[in-house]
DNA sequence: TTTAAAATGATAGTAACACTATCATAAAAA
DNA sequence: TTTTTATGATAGTGTTACTATCATTTTAAA
């Protein structure tokens, strides 16, 4: 037996829900590799198709293009961070330790289990960092978002946000400080990683513990009185 | 007789300098109208070409791919930014109000004249703001990284961490603080216009002063004692 | 168990994109 | 005036991002 998550995406992102079949869980487990090892320009659906061993064609009925493919994996990597938090924060009543839960989520969320198993959580964690921005970085982003395709880290947003004002009900900047958390996280890592003059913070391998210090140093202070 | 500024760029970033000739600056010129009106996905050679009467033979000559095109366009940015913090805040003493002079020039560069007559910097800022990021989000980062193409974003950090740390020397994190005003600036102004569920200050048209007033708020709270 | 329906594979084809090469001509410098 | 350099014109190649059609396999219904 085994834990079973389903997580629910909005409809518009595939032409085929990729969960139902052999090949949907396929090339997603695939593409995360793929994308995570040449970048997500040079990943073509040519590339995906020949690693699984199956056509273009195919994967073209799950995924009008590699663009939405793209979206689809960063709304489940935002899904999946909003639930760890969900039930890490569950029992949790000060909303002080629940915003250490929350960006040690931000930071660690790959290394929390259970997850999925066709889904390298840690891989598409790298996904996010390195190629996530482009989501919604587009020429479409208002038709995009129309379409409720940016929902899921909207409602994260919300979410931490509300914990935020619990912490200090004046304030005002409740929302761009958890987009911020959650863009700080993701940017640091790669800065750390690959331009480290542009951050303070080193990340040796998986060791990420000063990027959290960092959020958690942030945080207290914006939030003091 | 007009005041001309030429900004020193890397000269990995091109074949030939484009500021040495006509076609040159048509290039820039032009290049800054089409991303900021198609985005950068659509921006291609042809149809540049076709908008200034040359050929894609001819622009190649001058960048090895758009990719680098941007790249170069970002560097502009970044050093026209740099320009103008060194000039406004040369006779000011007082670092906070340094900071301040940094924070404004972040969000309201494009309205700083003088500028570079073939130079729309209200429509580079717009690019920097939509497609900046992907300048160094990228399988080749690392190599670029290495030939220097990012040296003027370092600058830029690394001359506003040096204020930082003016105002607060025992402030542990002034680079992440330097490059996060600056994303933060670029991201708000952009979530404001395409995703105002992420955030809490609003643009209207030009004015973006509310995300000058959140970057001065987040400064001074994260630099007091 | 047979039959129908749905999913996948195989193959082919098209338009656009990202270049590279070659040669002619125009402009600038020596 | 000659020579160099910059640009234009044209053509061509391989790849990408699809779409279409038909055969075959798998699954579900009768």
């Amino acid at each position: 037996m085994s834990i079973q998550i389903r997580i629910t995406l909005n409809e518009g992102l595939y032409l085929k829900d990729p969960q139902d079949s052999k090949l949907g869980k396929n090339i997603i487990q695939h593409s995360i590799l793929l994308i995570d090892e040449f970048g997500f320009e040079s990943f073509t659906f040519k590339k995906l198709a020949e690693r699984i061993g199956s056509t273009e064609a195919s994967i073209y009925r799950y995924f009008e293009n590699k663009h939405l493919l793209l979206i689809f994996l960063v709304n489940w990597y935002w899904e999946w961070v909003s639930y760890l938090i969900e039930i890490n924060t569950m029992n949790v009543s000060d909303a002080r330790v629940k915003l250490k839960i929350i960006i040690h989520s931000f930071v660690f969320a790959p290394k929390d289990n259970p997850g999925v198993e066709y889904v390298n959580e840690s891989k598409l964690h790298n996904i996010v960092i390195s190629e996530g921005v482009k989501a919604y970085h587009t020429k479409d982003v208002d038709k995009e978002n129309s379409k409720g395709f940016f929902r899921s880290y909207k409602n994260l947003a919300n979410m931490v946000s509300t914990v935020i004002s619990e912490i200090s009900p004046q304030f005002k900047y409740p929302y761009a400080l958890a987009t911020n958390l959650f863009e700080m996280s993701n940017n640091h890592i790669y800065f750390a990683n690959h331009l480290p003059r542009l951050t303070d913070v080193s990340v040796n391998g998986n060791k990420v513990d000063e990027v959290e210090t960092m959020l958690n140093y942030f945080a207290d202070k914006l939030l003091s009185s």
